[in-house]
DNA sequence: CGTCAGCTTGACTCATCTCAACTAGGGTGG
DNA sequence: CCACCCTAGTTGAGATGAGTCAAGCTGACG
């Protein structure tokens, strides 16, 4: 546990890694800067970010950080998938969240990673050093705040997740992960009908604390009832408001 | 849904709800005044904090506040303990956490609350209103920083909880509940062999993602095997490494 | 063309739920 | 003071949703 997933990233020229621009301004040109937490910024604070950030790709199934290591690095997400996870000494796993793109990880500003995270897919992202990122909080009480409520946003999202994992059966966990990721995904402005599965079935069944034989079956069944369409790598919505009653309100 | 449990609340002079000072001075001799968000604070400040708050009660099973309702208060428990949850349409109940004194509700300086709060037997908490507190923090920026360790650490104990639901079995889940409480209550410098659970099989239930009677066999089975004895209205850990082992690391 | 990871499906098992009966303690009103 | 009721808890017996184990399919890739 003491190897830092750090080890596996490609750090690059932000002209190979950011094809936005050049890198004092890629800040400016970031295809998430309005969903993330950097939205809080003004023009000039996002050159002073730009400067302090770095443009890094991680190879599918690779590791951003570990649970445990020294909390060296913040990261947003700007392209691909990420899955954040806990492990049981035994090895069982549960996944805490899928980040998207706009997303930020570490923003506990803590000594110590909570989480561990891999790429699912090939991913970029934009990273800060801990200690540049928290100066730069403390100079930006705008930012603190933003920071805050993400933090905040985040809790809830736990929160309905607990309700999830605690009280709702197979075809109800499934129903409502297939709505709640399409929302965030139509968020972003991308497609509502064809939703991208980049995850296995196996990831998705550590997140919705089922096994992944259970989480097929219930695709099946969603599929056979004619609820949703099974494609390559994802899932069309051929009902989605039948889908939505199925994962309750 | 819109009538505010706020209306249940016994609002009440300092002499009667506080029994540490004077309404002024109240958060200065405040009994969790080392153990909360407050601790942020220096002493001239707390006395600005103390013209803020207002000392109230709660009567068992009265409501602090429902989810959905606007997020008119903050509180900060002083006494007794609280149960969060969140209710699903048809009656499902999952309780997000226990509170215990100390404990912040209302972090989340968000329009609507998030969750139900209420008592488990009877309670003090100080009270502020959204919009003093809200002020107070934009002045302090020591206490939003200290407001979003709270929420990140909320957020991992969410995580935690996320796994326990989603990844462990009923004995599991019962014997870290245990642990975790027990934890909560030797920090607060209270005793470790004696537990006192003011909670129903019922509301560790709905914690737990279990059944009353699942809750009830598994406790049962814990003391038939002389890890804990029932006592009333609580347990006695008689074999604490055991009940650890049996909850994970 | 063989291998392998991911997915699906079937048959069977089992942990937990459901339904139900019974006990204990506390409060209340006749 | 006792009879009654009500809430909380315990325990049993049986049902069931999801897990386990196993076989087979498919597409990607070397």
């Amino acid at each position: 546990m003491t190897v830092s997933g750090l080890a596996e990233q490609t750090s690059r020229p932000a002209a190979l890694a950011c094809p936005h621009g050049v890198h004092e301004g890629h800040c400016t040109t970031c295809p998430v800067r309005n969903v993330s937490v950097c939205a809080a910024l003004a023009s000039d604070e996002l050159a002073l970010l730009g400067s302090l950030s770095e443009d890094v790709t991680f190879a599918d199934k690779s590791t951003l950080l570990m649970q445990g290591d020294p909390a060296n690095a913040v990261y947003n997400l700007t392209e691909g998938m990420v899955r954040l996870y806990r492990l049981m000494p035994d090895g069982r796993r549960q996944i805490v969240g899928f980040l998207l793109p706009g997303d930020f990880v570490g923003l506990a500003l803590s000594q110590r990673y909570a989480f561990s995270a891999d790429a699912i897919g090939p991913v970029a992202a934009c990273r800060f050093t801990r200690a540049s990122f928290a100066s730069l909080v403390d100079t930006k009480p705008h930012l603190l705040r933003r920071l805050h409520e993400a933090a905040t946003h985040e809790l809830t999202q736990a929160q309905d997740h607990m309700v999830l994992l605690g009280r709702r059966n197979a075809e109800e966990k499934v129903a409502s992960f297939l709505i709640s990721l399409r929302d965030r995904v139509v968020r972003l402005g991308r497609s509502a009908i064809t939703l991208n599965l980049p995850m296995t079935r196996h990831d998705m069944a550590d997140y919705l604390g089922l096994t992944l034989e259970t989480v097929s079956r219930t695709i099946s069944k969603l599929a056979r009832d004619h609820v949703i369409l099974v494609v390559p790598d994802g899932i069309r919505l051929l009902n989605p408001a039948r889908l939505e009653q199925i994962g309750e309100g």
